[in-house]
DNA sequence: GTCAAAATAGCACGGTCGTTCGAAATGTGG
DNA sequence: CCACATTTCGAACGACCGTGCTATTTTGAC
């Protein structure tokens, strides 16, 4: 399912010695038709909490906004999933699914080299450009998350981690076809590409600058630019 | 005082019809003498919350847990600062004047062009060095504050913007120093050496990846190289 | 329609939060 | 030492939080 790896809603392991139907596993259960309204009204609060933790963030996140929002009870919200930090982390698997189809997959689609790595920045870019009144996931989450330990932050993390380790995929298969030059360190690359997105979520979010899209891609150009192969050289 | 202006401590205009004592003004106020006892536990509150808010954020900031730290009581605490938020705009106000003396002064004892632009790169990277285990206030108030109008964001805003401003005029002068390109556009710039700190602020604070800064280093002798001015070019 | 299972509501608990207010303690200038 | 201003405390408030329990409603298969 996910491109970018991560194992498929890991049907909840969690201890669960807490007695009550309410952490009951919403994981992949009886198959046929067992859950039909279920299935669907926890996709609805899914939908919901991804748009609030946007705005205020996954610590922002809470269960009682999220039931006003909805129209619904708290333990009504809260039942859907085992506790908060549950919450959190399927918010964040769910954010990875759609970052997953809207950036990534698209992408691959395009010919290895740099199209592919060009496709990447440009679904990137798209996301946070759509993102600037919405917030990206992995960006908050890695302010809130990187003093505290636990499973949000692993959860997180991992996601990032994969998704660097894609685009450091895409930049060595770059190199391999002969579009960079053969010493490219990808991982640094990767790190000067990502300085971009984060520069340009700082400036188009936070202090509301226009014109940081194209500025943001102008940097890209010039970047890619400076590892470009260029065969009629020396 | 403050090199990268902003006025200094407004002396409180806000409209305190709170009556109470608490609310008082801690501005100016009589000059000498006045307030000897007061004044220190003051600042020694808000070095404490300086650390805690490094760890927990600007929201993460709370008044208890300050009390806490600080062994007094929550309203003893409470009284130095009229609100929460006066509160959280006296961390910003003093993070920026560390800032200022630690980054942006040292830098200015550079002689003006590249080695004053290097200088405040070193700074600052020193500084986001130091605080792999603190934590930017720019930097995570950007993300906590950037979908949350208000005083707090708009004074982070500023003196963000104050910093950027300075950046620029000294890209702009190493231009005219003859050490970058005529055509370099400091606003890009400036977009781009923030990038390399945005990531590596990212890397090695929440993916704790070794050698981030070496890597962020690295990535600014590039970058500088693509805009150095070569006297011996065509 | 029946009936079990699933989904949701209602309510209460313990906790933390920012804030208020009046009293107690502490400091300071005369 | 006194008198006064400043500083600190303690207790309480209302609000919101996550969570646990027990009903009640709704759903879906037969």
């Amino acid at each position: 399912m996910s491109a970018l790896c991560v194992p498929p809603a890991p049907s909840v392991a969690r201890p669960s010695g807490t007695s009550s139907a309410g952490a009951r596993a919403r994981g992949v259960e009886g198959a046929r038709g067992a859950a039909a309204k279920g299935r669907q009204t926890h996709a609805a609060i899914l939908d919901a909490a991804l748009t609030l933790a946007s705005h205020a963030g996954l610590e922002g996140l809470s269960i009682g906004a999220l039931a006003a929002v909805r129209g619904m009870s708290k333990s009504g919200v809260f039942a859907h999933f085992g506790s908060r930090e549950d919450l959190q982390i399927a918010v964040i698997r769910e954010y990875h699914a759609r970052f997953d189809a809207e950036v990534f997959r698209p992408a691959l689609r395009m010919p290895r080299g740099l199209p592919r790595l060009e496709g990447m920045f440009e679904g990137w870019l798209r996301r946070v450009t759509h993102e600037i009144d919405a917030g990206c996931l992995y960006i908050s989450g890695a302010v809130e998350f990187d003093d505290r330990p636990g499973p949000v932050r692993d959860a997180l993390a991992g996601m990032v981690q994969d998704w660097h380790r894609a685009m450091e995929r895409a930049i060595r298969l770059a190199v391999d076809q002969g579009h960079l030059v053969p010493r490219t360190d990808a991982g640094r690359l990767r790190f000067e590409i990502q300085g971009l997105i984060l520069a340009l979520h700082h400036d188009a979010r936070f202090l509301r600058e226009p014109g940081s899209v194209d500025r943001a891609r102008l940097a890209f150009t010039r970047l890619i630019d400076s590892y470009r192969q260029v065969p009629t050289r020396r």
